[in-house]
DNA sequence: GCCAACGTTGGC
DNA sequence: GCCAACGTTGGC
């Protein structure tokens, strides 16, 4: 099993609205990166840390777990949506989505900047200067280290 | 709202 | 294939 953290600004969904609707297509990845790693590396199972981005204050905030990979992103055929691109098609996709389900939001929120003062963090891609990263792996240590801080009832 | 850092686009 | 211009991310 691998471990995550997958970013969302949680004025467009949050970890209270994962946890209202309990599962949710991870949708609108537009960084070939981020969907490199979902694509290639991201399997059923896996665990990740919901990290609120673009926040007062940014941080983790809890965790879900992947059930489904590969799905073809469809709001990149909406021209409605902020997440459209025409340069997607349904017989050439170009982008795609993983669905998650709500497994615990922490008891206590984990700011961004315990992270970054936490000596064995400091290697994490979140941290590093000049990443912008919305999905990354993330190791087993720095994902136990960080349940510690949220005082996370959930046992890996 | 600012702006540093980075990714993408498109002319050549 | 280079790289300048432009757009986006995301912390502050």
């Amino acid at each position: 099993m691998k471990f995550w953290l997958m970013k969302s600004e949680p004025g467009a969904f949050s970890i209270d609205d994962l946890s209202k609707e309990g599962f949710s297509g991870w949708d609108g990845v537009r960084n070939y990166q981020a969907r490199n790693y979902i694509r290639d590396d991201m399997n059923e199972g896996d665990l990740a840390l919901f990290y609120h981005s673009n926040a007062n204050p940014s941080g983790v905030a809890g965790i879900c777990r992947i059930t489904e990979t590969d799905i073809v992103d469809p709001t990149a055929f909406d021209p409605d949506s902020q997440y459209f691109d025409p340069k997607s098609s349904e017989e050439n996709p170009r982008w795609i989505m993983v669905e998650v389900e709500f497994v615990e939001k922490f008891p206590r929120f984990v700011p961004l900047s315990e992270i970054k003062g936490h000596e064995s963090l400091s290697d994490m891609k979140l941290v590093q200067k000049g990443s912008r990263l919305s999905i990354m792996p993330i190791t087993k240590k720095h994902f136990q280290t960080i349940l510690k801080l949220g005082k996370s009832k959930i046992k890996p």
